[in-house]
DNA sequence: CCCATGTTTATAAACACGACA
DNA sequence: ACTGTCGTGTTTATAAACATG
């Protein structure tokens, strides 16, 4: 098989005007261990890790190593090194490691490229395995610590737009809000290249989109003397870095179909080494919410066969037509190691995924089948559904649209203790009683009939839908709450007598949105515990993973791969996980030991 | 009296991206007739206007030229010629004569600027009257006129945002919906700068604006075919180019306060002719909504006297902080008269003013005064309201609200015909049945109680207030609805349980918009009657100025001047009108006869 | 492949406002 | 008291990437 037909793609990677198509690929992404000669400074550590076994690191996860540990190696003593050293790691946050081993039998890089390029070979060609992750949570926030064995994150633009951080930072708080001042710092930790390389206009990016965006909210204490940066909670994915790295990092994300875990994993190392374009963040692409082509739907036939092949190089050729290329940030690609102050400890976890078994895609039941968003076409982000009406094709479709409930509460309650920045300061959690008046208010209307609208209301101009069934893990744009009534009427615009009755009884928006905003009480993540621990000692609050919700759950998910001169156009992923049987994604913890019989 | 204590100022100048600070003041606003050099062709007119007569234009008026006419020239000639040429005047949508007679007694430059810069002096020192206003409009769309007696229109960036333009341009349609390029062509008619001048960005940034702001939706024909763009009705202040004229050029628009019409007349001349940066529009600088300062409420004790020196020039120094200016767009202050082809027969009509006569401040009933917004202060527009709590000084503030939905409505009845473009193509002005979903929904809250909450809910965080109470005619920013309720609840919000219960009971937002929104049949607007006549002849529907509504309103206006290196820092205007005695205001057809006793 | 239209993000900048030196 | 600077927040402009038809 070359590539699946069914392609529920939902994210792919995107220039931005601040990137720049002419820049070489930058060789800064891998880093071996002993076996290099630029090898980490592995001396001022107390012991050290075996031969062969290689780090990489990648700039959308800057605080996140990967380790291959060959299959001769020791895996008890390499974990023993990484906890051991994890304390010294010279990080703000949480740090990660994924183990992974490599089998040294098939590991050329030409067979590698093959597979990848032509789609996934024989299971058997596998040589690489995920083998778990551990992640090193800090203790003491403020004691100041040696640097480790590990290089210092990788201070390369991350693939993430300022909206996307600012989600991250403040989401990593238990309350969720944050000052301007901790947003800075937070993402200066997480992604040091905002703290070495970027311009100074960064910090006014970053005011601008809080500004900007409805999403994120501001609130003033009492005294006016505070204000806080909160995400409106309608329309919080609680999305925290962490979350990315494990859909990201996770095996489990492409356990549903095409490519398996192996593949996966096998391709992103292969795209770490080869310093291509990467499917998994990259310095120079970016990670951006769908907008994906339409005809792709996801069961469509394979008429199109040649719409993702190598060839499909969209339009970046209309660029000389007269308009001179600017650019517009200096794209800065070497990084020096900065000699910054490391001043946290350590805590260390061990989280163990279990290795995928392929699932058929769970087809839920398609709760708001009967009426379909039709989609305009041109507009907004794309829904991923059939160009043509039959309702049967559109199962993944719902799948799909369940998937964003279903990622946004199991991201909720996956989340892990090791996300939330335990050195808040005392900020308040609760009574916020006011909140900043967003710009505009209820006009969401309709999530629009099928596209050409088959008759029904002849005569009847139709606002393009919104679409953006996007509510995947990776979907960093807010969440477009249909709550507010107020459908603009269908009487003469030019009247004034609109009046806000609320439509309350028009069916608007069966996007399973409405789970969560018709059903609040059902979805309670861990926030809903009592919050009065945050002053003092910080009580880590651990969510159990399994959910109090009991929802079927199914995510499609995808990752395009930007093309551009050569042949890995497109690679897509899904992730598909349905019901309570998956609490295993949430990475709660599980003994290493469980899978790995090396730990036995 | 040097300046007065209450400074209702809504509007001031504000530099923005595209303007450099550091480009000479230009000298093409002033065009003289036959007294100058660079006259008009007129011989190319049948007859000729008198000796004397000058006509003046500006760039935020492109198709208005003021005609200043001396005491001794007989009026009824110059109307004559005006009229007669009006047909053959070479631009696209309606053009405007404002007629100012000018006693030649004390026209002296110096004691103009005394009087401009120290304030209002002795009526009798005038020597500026307002006449009346000939607005042409076009009968003939197609048919294309040699140039006739005016010079083109002012090819200088007008100073609206794009997204003041694009409600411009999709106003001037009764059926209030545009296509995108319907949108361009508008602009280009108006504002030649964009047709003749403007780089080739000028389009990718009416779709950018189109897009970013929620307030502009787009619609879909049916078969999916054509796209329409409209305003969002309950954020539609139903600002046309014409509205903003009359409040730039009606001398009623500061009948009611310090300065009364006289001297704002006065003073808009002098600005044109001294090519200062004038009180009304400017090419460089910009009509901004308020943003004005807190402390200036209307009624606040002139304790903060200091305020409005003219040495309040903002940092501006800061610039050369580091950040190298950069140039964004080449600013062309000279522009070549263009010469476009010419294609529209006109038909005249004559409007008349009544001479303003001085009234009170009407003190509205304060509907909704108990609850009042608090601002946090460095948030969002500001409402002009006191930093204390004395609810007796917040008289003005709820004239000011009143105001707007006054203004709102009042533009709505003022709806000169003339202001709806004619020459729409057949689009469809209803049966709109579904609107674009705009981003977010209701999520506006409450209109936050005053600055320090006064110990009312202590220990209450409170989300800083849109405030925005800038609902005069000349604010361009789309309406805040408080329609969606969705109040965030103000429990804690790491909480899932958010529930979209509209908070009805809780008065959010007493602004008057209320009297829209929550009785929405009471004001009907011309658009109201049958719109069958939009295909064939157009029928001109003329809106009797007398609304249905006996609304009282009083609006309270202000445009503020920047300051640079003078001392003309401030000056406030204001606009006050109340009750049904005013339709006058409206503009509907006065003859000139009963206010001119020239014309007797 | 080009073009018109539409969506989204980045970046620069003007300017307001409060705190503070 | 005045003045300037700085951090924070809001808004607009402009360029650009990319999608769709
Ligand atoms: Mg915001
Ligand atoms: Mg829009």
């Amino acid at each position: 098989m070359r590539r699946s037909p069914r392609r529920p793609l939902i994210l792919k990677r995107r220039k931005l005007p601040f990137q720049q198509n002419d820049q070489p690929p930058t060789d800064s992404h891998s880093q071996s261990g002993p076996s290099t000669s630029k090898d980490p400074p592995k001396s001022a550590a107390n012991q050290c890790l075996p031969d062969g076994v290689r780090f990489m690191g990648h700039p959308s996860m800057p605080a996140t190593q990967v380790v291959v540990i060959p299959k001769t190696v020791d895996l008890q003593s390499v974990i023993g090194v990484l906890t051991a050293k994890g304390k010294e790691r010279g990080a703000h946050g949480p740090n990660t490691f994924i183990l992974l081993s490599e089998s040294s039998s098939c590991s050329s890089g030409s067979s590698l490229k093959k597979e990848v390029a032509e789609g996934p070979l024989d299971d058997s060609l596998s040589n690489i395995q995920w083998l778990g992750k551990i992640t090193t949570s800090p203790l003491e926030p403020d004691l100041p610590t040696p640097m480790g064995v590990l290089k210092q994150p990788i201070s390369e633009r991350p693939p993430y737009s300022y909206m996307a951080m600012i989600q991250f930072a403040i989401n990593s708080r238990r309350n969720r809000r944050m000052t301007l001042k901790e947003i800075y710092t937070w993402i200066e930790d997480h992604f040091p290249y905002f703290r070495d390389v970027a311009k100074k206009g960064w910090k006014n990016s970053i005011r601008h989109n809080l500004s900007l965006h409805d999403m994120f909210i501001r609130e003033t204490s009492p005294d006016g003397k505070v204000s806080f940066w909160t995400i409106r909670p309608e329309a919080n994915r609680f999305l925290t870095l962490d979350q990315v790295y494990k859909v990201l990092s996770s095996s489990r994300y492409s356990s549903s179909i095409k490519l398996e875990a192996l593949k996966v994993q096998h391709f992103f190392l292969f795209l770490l080494e080869r310093r291509m374009k990467p499917l998994l963040p990259r310095t120079d692409s970016y990670l951006v919410p769908i907008q994906l082509p339409v005809a792709s739907s996801v069961l469509m036939p394979p008429s199109s066969s040649s719409q993702f092949t190598p060839s499909c190089s969209q339009q970046k050729r209309n660029i000389p037509r007269g308009t001179k290329r600017v650019r517009i940030a200096p794209k800065v690609t070497q990084v020096d190691a900065p000699s910054a102050v490391i001043k946290q400890h350590k805590e260390i976890k061990i989280e163990v995924k279990e290795e995928p078994i392929p699932a058929p895609i769970k087809c839920e039941t398609p709760k708001a089948l009967s009426k379909r968003a039709a989609s305009s076409s041109r507009r907004k982000q794309h829904l991923v559904h059939s160009v043509h009406e039959e309702p049967l094709l559109l199962c993944p479709n719902n799948t799909f649209f369940d998937s964003g409930v279903a990622s946004d509460a199991s991201a909720f309650h996956d989340m892990h203790d090791s996300e939330l920045d335990r050195h808040e300061q005392p900020s308040p959690d609760r009574e916020f009683s006011f909140k900043t008046p967003i710009k505009s208010s209820s006009h969401l209307t309709s999530s629009t009939p099928s596209k050409p609208p088959s008759n029904i209301l002849p005569e009847l101009w139709k606002v393009t839908p919104v679409g953006k069934g996007s509510q995947s893990v990776l979907d960093f744009s807010p969440i477009r709450t249909p709550s507010g009534p107020t459908v603009t009427p269908r009487r003469d615009y030019t009247t004034l007598s609109f009046s806000s009755t609320p439509f309350k009884d028009l069916p608007l928006f069966n996007s399973p949105r409405e789970l969560l905003t018709s059903a609040p009480s059902t979805v309670a993540g861990p926030a809903h515990a009592p919050m009065e621990c945050l002053h003092g000692g910080c009580s880590i609050h651990l969510p159990h993973a399994g959910g109090s919700t009991p929802m079927n759950r199914s995510l499609t998910e995808g990752l395009v791969l930007d093309t551009m001169n050569d042949s890995l156009s497109k690679i897509f992923l899904d992730i598909s996980f349905s019901g309570l049987d998956d609490e295993d994604f949430g990475m709660a913890n599980i003994s290493w030991s469980e899978f790995i019989p090396q730990l036995k």
